[in-house]
DNA sequence: AAAAACGTTCAGTTTGAACTGAACGATGCC
DNA sequence: GGCATCGTTCAGTTCAAACTGAACGTTTTT
């Protein structure tokens, strides 16, 4: 058993995995799996980089599971590939800048998911356009005034954009 | 069929319905389900305030969901309770400040998650204090070493809490 | 060239959460 | 009091995503 933990006292090895399944819990609270956020810490806490065996027997999870986690971490940017040389084996450390990772990961991840809302949102405004030139007085009437209401949902949406865009933000990281 | 969007055009009906599952697929990816989002966004389309049966038949979902997702919103204060006398039915009615609805769920959400997540570090932290008094030398070098990634992570974690609770976030809106 | 080691991929399984349908208690109506 | 209506609750189902195991292609070793 290569485990890398394993040389270092019962009492800190129960913190370390304490550690690890906090962040599995974490990433698993915020819709990505658990095993990501445990890799994460568990390369956050080694001392040295790891390959994906060693990462799959230390977790008790599947090295396939471990492979694609990793690849998604690696376009976070929350871990980066190491070669040793030697060793034809991928190893991997952890990016210890969590502000590199937070903007890599969870801020891209929203901007993304907002952008698709505003696609969305946009097809949303053609049929409405539609709405406008097509119906009756009343109809039109009533579209006008849903048409305002979604143009304040889209301002809005403008918004969440420009804060999230906003340098300033990690500035007060 | 009493539906709400019944007597307006079928042009501007579409547009509703795509802006109702535009709003239930933002959600979701999110985390919540979908019909939250879709109960929102109907509410929010809607000129005037709608009981559990209509938002029900609107959405073509069970009442069941309705009620839990209803209670869910009213926790958010994304929507408000409305009564209409002489009518013993729950009549609701969206919050159109999307500042206050982000603020009370969104953030709050996260906040919560996040505070989880600190007190499962603090127990790391328990355990790591342990390893700290009983090792022998060697082990309490690792551990210090650890103890100072856990310290970071913890820094790390102090600053995104108070990057949410900024009132500056919110005047940014 | 054969074989072993490594990472990736994909179909299948598992798992957890959303959602449903039916039963229930409560409240107003006749 | 009997009956209908309304909202909630809870066990069961459905469904999607995470995760797995096995197969594959590639590269290195002997």
């Amino acid at each position: 058993m290569p485990l890398v933990l394993n040389h270092i006292s019962s009492e800190l090895r129960a913190a370390c995995q304490q550690f690890i399944e906090s962040g599995g819990h974490t990433t698993q609270s915020f819709g990505f799996g658990q095993v990501i956020g445990q890799i994460y810490a568990l390369l956050y806490l080694s001392p040295r980089p790891m390959c994906l065996d060693e990462i799959a027997e230390e977790l008790a999870v599947s090295k396939a599971s471990v492979s694609t986690c990793v690849r998604q971490l690696e376009l976070w940017a929350a871990v980066k590939h190491v070669w040793v040389k030697g060793d034809r084996r991928d190893f991997y450390e952890a990016e210890t800048d969590f502000k590199a990772v937070l903007r890599h990961s969870f801020l891209a991840t929203i901007r993304k998911k907002l952008d698709t809302a505003a696609v969305r949102i946009d097809n949303v405004n053609a049929s409405l356009e539609k709405a406008l030139a097509n119906g009756d007085d009343n109809q039109r009437k009533e579209a006008r005034v849903i048409a305002e209401r979604l143009q304040r949902a889209r301002e809005f949406h403008r918004k969440i954009s420009a804060l999230l865009n906003n340098p300033l933000i990690e500035h007060l990281l």
